[in-house]
DNA sequence: CAACCCAAGCTTTTT
DNA sequence: GCTTGGGTTG
C-alpha cells in the first residue's frame, strides 16, 4: 500500500491546485467545468484512484463515459496506480453498456429474456416501415426517421406509448404536422419491440428508469451498490440519463460531474445543457471546480476558439487560457471545388509532414458530415497517404456481415423479427415474401412472435402450403442446431460454423468479383475479430467465450471504440462530432461553407446555431499545434454541382489569430475570396462539363449514327424463341443428373427438382457461376448430351 | 421465385 | 453520385 502510494502522490504533484482539489474532494455532489484540454481526463483517473487509496470499494465505484473507449484506457490508467486486480472491479463504461448489463440481470422483472436483442436504428426503421404498412399510412409523410425521432424523443422524455396517446399537448403537434397516428404506430412498436424481445437504444435507458421506478427493491440494491457515481461529458446527458444517475445517487449523493457547457453538442439527440447548468438547484451544497488552464493547445488556438464562442449567449462563465507557446496563426485556404480542396488537404499534410518530420497518425481531417469524406479518401490515396475513417458506413454495417450477425441474433433470440426477416430466406431456401407476409400476420393475428408462428407453423392455419411448411420446419431445426451449441463452442466456433453451414461463406468465396472478394474478407475479418475476442478469454469456460457475449460486446460499440484494425500510423478522418474527446496535433477542418456548418438545418433557431458554434468550438480546440480551415466556393451535393459561401464562423474567429492563403491589400481576405470565387462560380458551367466528360470517358460514346439501344437488342433475340418451342417441352423431362443449357447462365447439371408442376423448380450448378435455382416454367433449358 | 431495371431519396450530427 | 427498394419480367 504504502509504496502505491507514494507513487501515487508524486502524480498529486503535477495537478495544478484545481485539478488537485478536484480530485481530492471525493465526498458529495460535485461537479467539474473542464474546459477543452484541460486535464479533465487526468482529473478523473485521479479521482477514482484516490477513492480507491482512501478505502473504497471498486465495486463501489460507477463511471459513466462517453465511449467504450475511454472506459477501458481509463481503466488502464487507474491500474497503473492501484494495480489491476482492484481497478477490474470497477464499473465503467457508456450509460448504455452499464445499464444493459443491469437490465439483462433484472430482465426477468420486465418480463424480458436476458439474452434480448438491442435494436439498432435500422432495425427500429424496419420494423416501423413494417407497422405502417400494416396501420395503412403512406411512408411518404410518415417517413420512418421522423417517426423515430418522435418515439425517440417520447422515450427520452419518459413517456411510454400510452401516455404519448393520453397527452394532449402531443396529440395536438401529431395532428398539426398531419401525422395524427404516430401514437398509435409507437404503441404497435413497443408491443412488436417486446414480442421480439427486443430493445432500442433509448429503451435501454427508459427501461432502466422503468425498473428503478417500479421495483424498490432494486433501487435500493443499486443506490448501495453504486456508492460513489461519476459522470463524463455531462453536458451531453438526457433527461432519461439525468433521472437515472439523480435516482441512483439519491441517497449517498456522492455524485460527480464532469462536463464543459461549451461542448454540448447532443442537443439533436435529447441532450439537455440545462442538466448541467441547473445542477445547483438540484444539489444547493455542491461544490464546484474550474479547469480552466488548457494543456493541450497552443495559445493561438485556445484565444480563436475563445473569440468564435464567445458569439454564444448562453454559457457558464469561464476563461479558458494556457501557458504553451504562441504557436502559428490558424491558417485559412479556400478552393474551388470539393476535389480540390481534398488535393490542396492532402499537399498540405504531405508537406507539413517532410517540414516538421512528423507522422500521419498526427493529422485529423474533420468534416460536418460523413458525406464529404470521400474527396477527401480519393485525393489521400491518391498521394499515398494511408488513413482511417472513424463511422460513416461501418464495417459492422456492410450487408455480409449484417447478414451473418443476423443469423447470430437469431440463434441466440429466435424471437429477434429484424435478424429473422433478414435470413429467413438467405441463402435462398424457397421462403418468399408472400409466405413472410403470411407468417406475419399470422403473428399479428394471434400476438405472436414470427418465431412462434413458425415454430408451430402446422397447427397454426396461416395458409402456408405443405411445402412451404415444411422448408419452414427445417429452417426452425437449423436455427434450433445452432442454438443447441450456444453453451458447448465459442463465438469463433459457433460462427464459423453458421458461416459454412448455410452456404453464406461459400457463396461470396465463388463470386470472384472485386465486391465479392471483399465481402469474402470483411466475413473473415469479422471472424478473426471473434477468434481474438476468444482468446482473450480463458480457455474452458465457453459461457465467457460464447457467441452471447461476443454480441452483448458489439451492440454497443461506439464508432471510437471500432479501432481495432492496424490503424497505427494513418491519418483519421471523421465527423466533428466522432472527434469529441480525442487530440490531434493538426487538424483540418474541412467544408467551412454556409449551408453546411453551420448546417441549414440549424439556420431557423438561435439554440440550434449556438450548438453548431459549440460543434466548431469542439473542432478548433482537438488541435495541439495547428489549425487548417478550409472551404470551397462549389462542391457536389446529390451529384448536382452547388455554390457556396464562406461559413459565417470563419469571419467570427478574431482576425489575429487568422492568416489567410492569399494576403490581399485594401480588401478584406474574405471579400476578395468571395469575389474570386464568384467569378469562378460564372465559369461553373464549363467546369461542370469538363467534369463530367472526365467522368464519362471511361466509356466511349458510341457517334450518334451508330447508336442502337443494345440492350433491347438483346431482348429481342431471347424473346424471339418461340414460345412453343422444343426448349420448353424438353424442360418437362428433365430429371436429376441432366446436363442442361441455359440461355444466360450457360452449361450446368440439374442436382434437384423439387414442387408441383406449375411450379416445379430445379437446382442447378452452373459451371461458370455456381449453383442457382430455377422455375422450371420460365428457365428455358435446353438438354445437353 | 429470383434477376434485373429504374426511380427515389439521400446528407446533420449518434448510442 | 450512390444505394435502396419497388416493380416488372423471365
Amino acid at each position: 500500500m504504502s509504496f502505491v502510494n507514494f507513487a501515487f502522490m508524486d502524480y498529486l504533484d503535477g495537478l495544478n491546485e484545481a485539478q488537485k482539489q478536484a480530485v481530492i474532494n471525493t465526498d458529495g455532489p460535485t461537479m467539474v467545468i473542464a474546459g477543452a484540454g484541460s486535464g479533465k481526463t487526468r482529473v478523473l483517473t485521479y479521482r477514482i484512484a484516490h477513492m480507491m487509496q482512501k478505502g473504497v470499494d471498486p465495486f463501489n465505484i460507477l463511471s459513466l463515459t462517453f465511449t467504450n473507449k475511454a472506459a477501458k484506457e481509463m481503466k488502464d490508467r487507474i491500474s497503473k496506480i492501484v494495480g489491476t486486480g482492484e481497478a477490474r472491479n470497477l464499473w465503467m463504461g457508456t450509460f448504455h453498456s452499464v445499464f444493459a448489463r443491469i437490465l439483462r440481470s433484472e430482465a426477468e422483472k420486465l418480463h424480458y429474456p436476458s439474452n434480448f436483442t438491442i435494436y439498432d436504428t435500422n432495425d427500429a426503421k424496419s420494423l416501423l416501415k413494417d407497422i405502417m404498412k400494416q396501420v395503412g399510412v403512406d411512408d411518404k409523410s410518415y417517413k420512418p426517421a421522423l417517426v423515430l425521432n418522435r418515439i425517440s424523443s417520447a422515450k427520452n422524455n419518459l413517456m411510454s406509448a400510452n401516455a404519448y396517446l393520453n397527452n394532449v399537448t402531443i396529440q395536438a403537434e401529431d395532428r398539426q404536422m398531419g401525422k395524427p397516428k404516430i401514437g398509435e404506430i409507437y404503441k404497435l412498436y413497443e408491443q412488436r419491440c417486446f414480442r421480439a424481445g427486443a430493445m432500442d437504444f433509448d429503451d435501454l435507458l427508459f427501461k432502466t428508469n422503468v425498473l428503478l421506478r417500479d421495483f424498490p427493491d432494486v433501487l435500493h440494491k443499486y443506490q448501495h451498490r453504486f456508492k460513489y457515481i461519476l459522470v463524463d461529458e455531462y453536458q451531453d446527458t438526457n433527461y432519461s440519463q439525468y433521472l437515472i444517475v439523480k435516482k441512483l445517487a439519491a441517497v449517498t449523493e456522492n455524485l460527480c460531474v464532469v462536463g464543459d457547457d461549451a461542448q454540448s453538442i447532443y442537443a439533436f439527440r435529447g441532450a439537455n445543457i440545462q442538466n448541467i447548468l441547473n445542477f445547483e438547484k438540484d444539489y444547493p451544497d455542491m461544490k464546484t471546480f474550474k479547469l480552466e488552464q488548457n494543456y493541450r493547445s497552443t495559445q493561438n488556438i485556445v484565444n480563436a476558439a475563445n473569440s468564435a464562442i464567445k458569439n454564444n449567449k448562453e454559457q457558464l462563465k469561464k476563461d479558458v487560457w494556457t501557458s504553451n507557446e504562441e504557436g502559428s496563426k490558424i491558417k485559412v485556404t479556400h478552393s474551388l471545388t470539393d476535389n480540390e480542396e481534398g488535393r490542396q488537404v492532402a499537399n498540405s499534410i504531405f508537406e507539413t509532414k517532410l517540414n516538421n518530420q512528423v507522422q500521419n497518425e498526427a493529422f485529423a481531417i474533420l468534416y460536418r458530415t460523413n458525406a464529404q469524406s470521400r474527396s477527401l479518401e480519393e485525393a489521400l490515396r491518391k498521394k499515398d497517404i494511408p488513413y482511417k475513417i472513424y463511422g460513416g458506413l461501418s464495417f459492422y454495417q456492410r450487408k455480409e456481415i449484417k447478414d451473418i450477425l443476423a443469423y447470430c441474433r437469431l440463434v441466440i433470440n429466435p424471437a429477434d423479427e429484424e435478424a429473422l426477416k433478414r435470413v429467413i430466406n438467405y441463402p435462398a431456401r424457397g421462403i418468399g415474401n408472400t409466405t413472410l407476409e403470411r407468417i406475419m400476420f399470422a403473428a399479428n393475428e394471434n400476438e405472436l412472435s414470427l418465431w412462434d408462428v413458425i415454430k408451430n407453423i402446422k397447427t397454426i392455419n396461416a395458409g402456408v402450403s405443405a411445402a412451404i411448411q415444411n422448408k419452414l420446419a427445417d429452417f426452425a431445426m437449423m436455427v434450433r442446431n445452432f442454438a443447441s451449441q450456444l453453451d458447448n463452442l465459442s463465438a469463433y466456433d459457433l460462427a464459423s460454423n453458421i458461416a459454412q453451414s448455410t452456404g453464406i461463406l461459400k457463396e461470396h468465396f465463388s463470386d470472384k468479383t472485386p465486391e465479392g472478394i471483399a465481402r469474402y474478407d470483411n466475413i473473415q475479418e469479422l471472424l478473426n475479430g471473434m477468434k481474438e475476442f476468444v482468446e482473450d478469454r480463458p480457455e474452458g469456460d465457453e459461457t465467457h467465450r460464447g457467441l452471447s457475449l461476443y454480441m452483448e460486446d458489439i451492440a454497443l460499440l461506439t464508432d471510437a471504440d471500432k479501432d481495432t484494425e492496424e490503424d497505427k500510423n494513418k491519418v483519421s478522418l471523421m465527423t466533428i462530432h466522432a472527434s469529441k474527446g480525442l487530440e490531434y496535433p493538426y487538424v483540418y477542418l474541412v467544408g467551412l461553407e454556409e449551408n453546411l456548418f453551420p448546417s441549414q438545418m440549424s439556420l431557423n433557431s438561435r439554440a440550434d446555431l449556438e450548438e453548431e458554434r459549440r460543434l466548431f468550438y469542439v473542432a478548433i480546440t482537438r488541435a495541439q499545434k495547428q489549425v487548417f480551415i478550409s472551404y470551397a466556393s462549389s462542391r457536389y451535393k446529390w451529384g448536382n454541382l452547388i455554390s457556396c459561401e464562406p461559413s459565417r464562423f470563419i469571419e467570427e474567429i478574431d482576425e489575429k489569430y487568422l492568416d489567410y492563403d492569399t494576403p490581399s491589400i485594401g480588401e478584406s481576405p474574405i471579400r476578395q475570396m468571395q469575389r474570386t470565387s464568384n467569378e469562378r462560380i460564372e465559369n461553373k458551367p464549363n467546369y461542370t462539363a469538363a467534369n463530367k466528360m472526365t467522368y464519362k470517358t471511361k466509356k466511349p460514346e458510341p457517334t450518334p449514327a451508330t447508336v442502337i439501344p443494345p440492350r433491347k437488342n438483346l431482348k429481342q433475340v431471347n424473346s424471339s424463341v418461340p414460345e412453343d418451342s422444343n426448349y420448353s417441352v424438353i424442360a418437362e423431362n428433365l430429371v436429376e443428373g441432366t446436363r442442361v443449357r441455359h440461355l444466360r447462365f450457360g452449361k450446368g447439371e440439374i442436382t434437384k427438382i423439387e414442387g408441383d408442376n406449375p411450379n416445379q423448380k430445379a437446382t442447378i450448378i452452373f459451371d461458370e457461376i455456381g449453383e442457382k435455382q430455377l422455375l422450371l416454367k420460365f428457365a428455358k433449358l435446353m438438354i445437353l448430351k
